[in-house]
DNA sequence: TACACAAATTGTGTATACAGCTATGGCAAA
DNA sequence: TTTGCCATAGCTGTATACACAATTTGTGTA
């Protein structure tokens, strides 16, 4: 029963403990990066030893967020606006390829209107007035569900799988810059795009459109670049995207490692 | 020096070395497929501590060559014919946006005569007469010796270490079918298609070419599909590439788990 | 004041001990 | 003979202890 209680709050075991928490520290910059993330703090930091904390910093290795020193231990990565660049090319390209086979090997019904149905909800919320909190934060777990459900309509686990890593890196996920849209000025119409584009996404899947389906996706992908950009510009809003503090600078030269 | 030579001699840290024994286990039948790894029995057959066994257990998780168990532990995964083609896919997929990369991005002179070198060799081993085990030993390593640096061509890391995840399942690799080529009749037949392939992809690079690059890569992995069909219809070659004994024959039933 | 060297502290990698849980086999009862 | 339950054995997940390595700090000297 306690076992159970605890699952239900944080996940079940001391490693997916570790796991969330280390990532949240990492990601709030709390442990910085370049840095070596010293195991012994980290423990006392959650009340974990360090059999599990270990474990979790294995599997965030493999997750790209952290990178191992020569001499032992793992240091936070930093990633050049170049990385991150090419890791949304990633994720464009693996979401494209989900389409792609959704469309060629055709998706139930089912699917497909769960798909529509995020489109609907994302069209309503952004005809129904203006984006507050609430609006957006509706907007960005539809938009997440969209791409779950696309990657579910390629039919293959080994492609669902790859599309989940390729999101793993939170400035590369689908909802990784929509925080900076909604700062920005045409927040409306950029959303009114991506959506429009869902949609197109939806219609070529259904109309066995494999090519348009693919390019759909890739193009998607691209409007987290044009984020990308405006964040690079004004760095002001670099604290609203998630691991911000993991962005170099574009004009920093490579920090200095002794 | 005790520790330094034994580094020389497999490769490092007990983890690595049981990472490498463990992958050699389950690609060998050692550890039956659909089986749970115990640890302690891993631990004993190998000298070394469960804690090492376990930090290769998580890698060799991320890698997909074994799969959780609910009530804990790990099971080596077994493959179904679908999720091998879907894997190749995703191999020409990451190949083809390598190799498009390349093409947009230009590559140096020095990585395309790399490129060109193993073209050449290839070429080379194939006209100079049988393809005995040397001469297939030497196809195998410039092919992947190519296939390394046409992912460093991109001029990504990112994209490199998709490349790299994208041929971590051993039937999904450049060279996973290859020995089945060699027993087959038109061996020679095939490796030279391949050959151009690789030819052509490099003049498209040359070229600037990115969407011909790109459909060719997606097309040479498919190379590999057509061994899986032949390998597929003669069970008996299915102990010439690695992991064969993952694979599940394709009208057999999911075995039973008690 | 700067630099080199030594000592101490800190940290990783590994082994091991232990608690809780799961699964399996046997035994009893119907 | 079959079915259900209980006991036992084994395994996982976690904590902790320890050795070796590295890094940092402090000290002495040029």
């Amino acid at each position: 029963m306690t076992s159970k209680a605890r699952q239900g709050e944080d996940g079940g075991s001391q490693t997916v403990r570790a796991l969330l928490r280390l990532r949240e520290m990492i990601l709030s910059g709390q442990l910085p990066a370049g840095e070596r993330i010293a195991e012994p703090a980290v423990a006392e930091a959650t009340g974990i030893s360090r059999t599990p904390i270990r474990a979790a910093l294995i599997r965030l290795q493999e997750e790209g967020l952290i990178e191992p020193i020569r001499s032992g231990g793992f240091r936070v990565r930093a990633f050049s606006a170049a990385e991150i660049r090419d890791a949304i090319e990633v994720r464009g390209v693996m979401e494209g390829l989900a389409a792609r086979l959704a469309a060629e090997r055709g998706v139930g019904r089912a699917a497909l209107s769960v798909l529509q149905g995020c489109v609907r909800e994302i069209d309503d919320l952004l005809a129904s007035g203006e984006l507050d909190e609430a609006r957006f934060a509706a907007y960005v777990e539809a938009n997440a569900r969209f791409h779950d459900a696309l990657a579910g309509a390629s039919g293959s686990e080994v492609v669902q799988r790859q599309v989940v890593r390729a999101n793993a890196l939170p400035f590369a996920s689908a909802n990784g810059f929509v925080r900076v849209q909604a700062a920005s000025a045409d927040a409306r119409r950029t959303l009114t795009i991506a959506n429009a584009q869902h949609a197109a996404v939806i219609e070529a899947i259904a109309q066995r459109e494999g090519g348009r389906a693919e390019a759909l996706m890739r193009e998607h992908a691209r409007i987290a670049h044009r984020n990308l950009e405006h964040v690079l510009d004004n760095p002001a809003v670099i604290g609203l995207i998630p691991g911000g503090c993991l962005i170099q600078g574009p004009r920093d030269a490579a920090p200095v490692r002794k």
